[in-house]
DNA sequence: AACCTTCCCTGATGGC
DNA sequence: TGCCATCAGGGAAGGT
């Protein structure tokens, strides 16, 4: 499921490929994914250069000469880079988990939603088994795009990102730890995985409502989210389902997970076994131990 | 306004 | 072997 980590991962390894070329075809496989003004996306863009490839939470934006192109990757969503000057181009086995195989290039399938074929021969393909990724195109100019992101929070690593902010965000909020957490309002880019992962690294117990915390309390969180959204960057992203980087690798940050996916193991810090619950029907895992229920210490 | 539930979607998995 | 139920979950929409 590809949080901060996974689209900064997929940026970074996108960005060489593509600044500079112009878009000489689009080709669409379920028009439902296209949402705002992407249902036109062909007429709109072809000709069009991309100009910067940009990030804002769990979106991917492409800059184009008169256009976004916005890419919300939802659950299952990949994007690769396919390059035709590469010898294994039309190479195409099946892995069982990423639905690609390593070093191998996406070919086409019934999955496969989008296609940017770029003047040079290249292109970028957007696979979404799920389908709950979505594609946005939205016009530059008078503010669109801030307007576009208006809701989103917290982007960690900018200047925005301080503890004066990260403090006022809590306000009028009742809700459990971990909801928080998963809501874009609060700090964008956070998911599943580095929500239980940014609970475990500063000690908080998933299920502790905002009012119960206090303010050193807040403060670790403050440090540990970008603490393990970093970590995930660091190691190419999170694969424990379909997530692969734009040339169709897994990430191997799933090894360095401290309590997701680990319910039954025995916790990295005290061996004490990793519970799992549901919290906002969301699989949440925590260690007893070092996430006390019990507020303070 | 804040919070909660339901729904979208496919593939993997387990029970019988 | 096949068939069905269940589960995974990001975020929008609708209800309280």
């Amino acid at each position: 499921m590809p949080e901060l980590p996974e689209v900064e991962t997929i940026r970074r390894g996108l960005e060489p490929h593509v600044i500079g070329h112009p878009v000489h075809d689009v080709l669409v496989g379920d028009p439902k994914i296209l949402q705002l003004e992407a249902h036109h996306l062909k007429d709109k863009i072809r000709g069009q250069s991309i100009r910067s490839l940009g990030r804002r939470g769990k979106f991917l934006i492409f800059e184009l000469d008169r256009h976004y192109l916005i890419f919300h990757f939802g659950m299952t969503g990949q994007l690769t880079f396919r390059d035709p000057s590469r010898s294994d181009a039309n190479r195409f086995k099946r892995h069982p988990v990423t639905g690609l195989e390593r070093a191998r290039q996406h070919v086409p399938d019934r999955h496969t939603h989008l296609q940017i074929h770029f003047e040079q021969g290249g292109a970028i393909l957007f696979r979404d088994i799920r389908k709950f990724g979505k594609v946005f195109l939205i016009e530059k100019g008078k503010n669109r795009l801030s307007v576009f992101f208006n809701r989103l929070g917290l982007e960690p690593f900018t200047p925005d990102y301080n503890i004066q902010a990260f403090l006022e965000r809590f306000r009028n909020r009742k809700l459990r730890l971990k909801s928080l957490l998963l809501d874009q309002r609060f700090v964008a880019g956070i998911g599943n995985i580095y929500a239980d992962e940014a609970l475990f690294e500063a000690g908080l117990q998933p299920a502790r409502t905002i009012p119960s915390l206090r303010r050193f309390e807040k403060e670790k969180l403050f440090e540990a989210i970008p603490l393990v959204l970093k970590r995930g960057i660091d190691y190419g992203g999170t694969s424990f389902r379909d997530y692969v980087n734009s040339n169709g690798e897994p990430g191997t940050h799933q090894e360095k997970l401290m309590v997701y996916g680990r319910q039954g193991e025995s916790c990295y810090r005290c061996e004490t076994i990793i519970e799992k619950i549901v919290i906002s029907q969301r699989g949440t895992h925590f260690c007893p131990t070092c996430q006390p229920r019990r507020r303070g210490k």
